[in-house]
Order: C-alpha cells, then sequence, then structure tokens
DNA sequence: CTAACTATATTCATAGTGAATATAGTCTAT
DNA sequence: ATAGACTATATTCACTATGAATATAGTTAG
C-alpha cells in the first residue's frame, strides 16, 4: 500500500503546475521558436531529458496558441520536416509578467514552509 | 494601472500541487489535529479564507490516511460536533522530509527562472 | 421548536499531466 | 529506389488534483 517516502518521490519534483508554460513564454521572450527545438533550451531551466515530456510540450504551446499568448506559422524554407514556429505576443510578455509575481508568491509561500520545518523538526532534535 | 494580467491571475497562487498537503503533515507535525481546526491553523501558510477549499481540505485529509500517512479516530467527549482526530505516522512524517526536499528543488527552479527573467527583461530595457 | 453553527463527506465538472501511439516528411547508406 | 534512422508535430487514454456546490447530521442558542 504504502512505501514509506518512495511513494513520495516517485511524485517528480519538476511537476509544478505551468511552470512550463512559464518558461516556454519566457524563451520565447525575445526570439522564435519551435517545439522540438525548444526541448533543448528547457534544460536550462531543469528539465533533463526524461522529465520533459513531448506530448505535454506541444499540448501547452498550440494551448498558449488559442489563448493568444503565441501566434505560429509553418516555417517556409528549410532543411528537415517542416517546423511550427512560435512567436510570442504582447499578451504573451504581459502573461509572462504576471506569472512571474505568481511565481515569487509561491517561493514565498516555500520558504515560509520550509522555515516552519527546519524550526519545528531542529527544536524536536533538541529536545531530548 | 494595468489588471495585473487579469486573464492569468484567475489563476490562483495559492493552487500548487500538494501543497496543501505537505502543510497539513506539518501542522501534524508534533500535536493531533482536526478537519475544521486545522483550516485556521493553515493561515500561518498563506491559506486565506476564501483560498482554502474545505472539501479540498478533508478530502485530502482521508487520501492521507488511505496513504498510511495519518491515523484518524472520533474524538470521545467533546462539545460541539464529534471530530475525526487525525495524528501522524511514523510514515508520514518521512513523508513529510521527502516532500520538503521535493519543494526545495521547487524553490531553486523557481528562482532560476525568476534570475533569468530579471535579466532578460532588465537588458530589454536598457537596448534602446 | 427552529435557526444558526460546527463538522465531515460526497458528487460533478474541469485542468494538467505522462505514457503511449499516430502521422508524416527528410536524410543517409546501400 | 528503398529501407531505416531521424526530425517534428499531434492525438488518445488514463489518472491525479482541484473547486464549487451540495449533502448529512449533530449541537447550541433564542
Amino acid at each position: 500500500m504504502r512505501d514509506d517516502a518512495s511513494d513520495c518521490c516517485e511524485y517528480k519534483p519538476h511537476h509544478m503546475e505551468r511552470f512550463l508554460e512559464v518558461c516556454l513564454l519566457l524563451l520565447l521572450y525575445d526570439e522564435v521558436g519551435y517545439g522540438y527545438g525548444l526541448i533543448e533550451q528547457l534544460s536550462s531551466f531543469g528539465f533533463s531529458e526524461p522529465d520533459l515530456n513531448v506530448s505535454t510540450l506541444y499540448r501547452t504551446l498550440r494551448k498558449m496558441e488559442k489563448e493568444g499568448l503565441v501566434t505560429s506559422l509553418w516555417e517556409s524554407g528549410g532543411q528537415g520536416p517542416r517546423r511550427r514556429v512560435y512567436e510570442i505576443t504582447t499578451s504573451g510578455r504581459q502573461n509572462l509578467d504576471a506569472w512571474v509575481k505568481i511565481l515569487k508568491m509561491r517561493r514565498t509561500r516555500i520558504e515560509t514552509l520550509v522555515g516552519a520545518y527546519d524550526k519545528k523538526v531542529s527544536s524536536k532534535n533538541v529536545e531530548q
């Protein structure tokens, strides 16, 4: 039924709601990009290869387009299969700004919890 | 000023996957608690009244019990309606330890992204 | 008795995700 | 040319987590 902490650790640390979306907005902030190519760039935000789900990436990009955060068009001439190239919109940049604020709030809340944890656990250790 | 990107801000900042569960484990770390009473205590972790969904709270507690992180029993004699009182287990404490590590990773990833954002946007502002 | 309050629980609908699979064009070696 | 590897995008299925609304029921105050 439960395997102690293993239960929890199967739960992947990178799984943070909407985090991928914000990373994509930032990557597209000042240059266009396409799905497959963005995968490599995402490694700078801690998405290691097995972590990143390709279907999630494409799904997210299409959703962002539907919401008007990016626009896309098929790359005209290039080598290899055609690419759907995404460009950020003004709305997308505003959305990024707002998301960064939310992420800062999340960070604050995590810090509060971690602080309370450290205090509680260390005081627990002092108590014989 | 602007509406803080109204689109995005409908998406509530407190909504962080599994965060409630970790807060509950910490609150129960050294003393028992029951659902309704935990609501007030959760305010110290940034759950303001309208933010906290009561059904989510009870659902989460029952799930935690099913997973062996807490045990519960009905409070014997007291005033008011009977309460289901929860107590953390050893497994629950281990689970909390593991979750705190994950939260630290999340915090690090948020910091990386926020740092990259600040850098990109400020360089954007300097550029004429 | 009735209304307000405390306390717990369940149902319904939705969002986000991962795994697996589908589709299809391009390139390389034979 | 053609088979196989690779690039690139997209969809389906199953599952988890959540919010809103509602249900259930005992307790207390007027």
